[in-house]
DNA sequence: GGAAACGGTCAACGCTTGTAGAGTGATCTA
DNA sequence: TAGATCACTCTACAAGCGTTGACCGTTTCC
């Protein structure tokens, strides 16, 4: 139903990418249980048995279209005084670029209500780069420093992307830079 | 079902507060779609029906269950260099004492996933403390930087009670106080 | 050109959910 | 002590859910 004729394989990749898209959608509005596979199917355009045909089941679904997207490279070799900087370039990155933005909203959205976005939240989202982020502060405080630096910043984008808070969403990424990285160089760097 | 025979009033009260109790737990536990007042009824030991009979509906169960319960009276009248100390005071009078430590849970828990629990968070929980904060602060970045300290304060609460960072979990009150102070000072007196 | 393969649909099942209304037995009141 | 009241239960409904298996029509391949 996406369009007329094109290549078999072709055509499934496409419409594999229309129910992702409604998924990643619909996952970030309304959350995993409100979220239905009909209205995912609906909103794509395509009878909900495909949906689950190609991803098995709504949990699948929800595995594939809830994605956290970014390496943890430049914060794996960022010295102190740039770790700030590059924890909110980090953030971010995923919720800037118009093709991760849903994604990661999904997970964000579910991760204090589904168990399997609190395990990527948990393993892949904090507990990586909050080792990365200890190793490089070292001395006593370093993962408990570490730990409350990536709270900050996923309340921050709590505030920003999901409660929508007036001024913190309507503040400019500069401003927003400019007021948090001295606050958090304080945090990593007393 | 409670307990022998009581006068009635009192008898009504008990069972209405192992519902409300049940209720919490369950909608702390599991989120308000998992949460069923099936379940809620069997945990409190009494009838499905019943629960109905009290709270009208389950949206109903769940704005008596979860509530913050916090005043910002001393927030209001902190001076600068004591809002940070404030702020946190306030959150862990939430989350500590057992009484209303279910409720705060719930609440946070289904913020993001709940459109009334939102409502609170947004309405309740932000805006009036942040627009004191902003007062306090005064200048251009005032809004702003009180969001951020509400953002930041409620980040860590999210890593501490509901991802159980093991860092931020572990730590002592004090230690986040030793922490966490001076660098909310810099975000609202930089 | 015929058969296999495949993208996609259809109709339906079984289950759980919130909710409603009638009923029941103990407690209160007069 | 008789009747009204009230806390509480039982049974059931209607809707929505994830999921399934049989089916259809087009594309692919020999």
């Amino acid at each position: 139903m996406t369009s007329e004729s094109l290549p078999r394989e072709e055509r499934r990749r496409r419409t594999e990418a229309t129910i992702l898209e409604a998924a990643r959608e619909l996952f970030a509005e309304a959350g995993f249980e409100r979220a239905t596979i009909r209205a995912v199917a609906a909103r794509a355009g395509v009878d909900p048995a495909l949906v689950m045909q190609y991803y098995g089941n709504k949990e699948g679904l929800f595995a594939a279209a809830a994605r956290w997207h970014v390496d943890h490279k430049r914060l794996a070799e960022a010295p102190l005084s740039e770790i700030p900087q590059t924890a909110l370039d980090d953030l971010f990155a995923g919720f800037d670029d118009p093709q991760k933005r849903d994604g990661a909203i999904a997970l964000l959205r579910n991760c204090l209500t589904h168990e399997s976005a609190l395990k990527v939240m948990r393993d892949d989202v904090m507990r990586e780069p909050q080792a990365m982020i200890a190793r490089t502060i070292g001395g006593d405080d370093a993962e408990l420093r570490a730990g409350l630096l990536a709270a900050s910043v996923i309340g921050i984008a709590i505030a920003r992307y999901l409660f929508e808070n007036p001024a913190v969403q309507a503040a400019s990424r500069e401003d927003l830079e400019r007021i948090m990285v001295p606050v958090l160089k304080a945090l990593v760097d007393p």
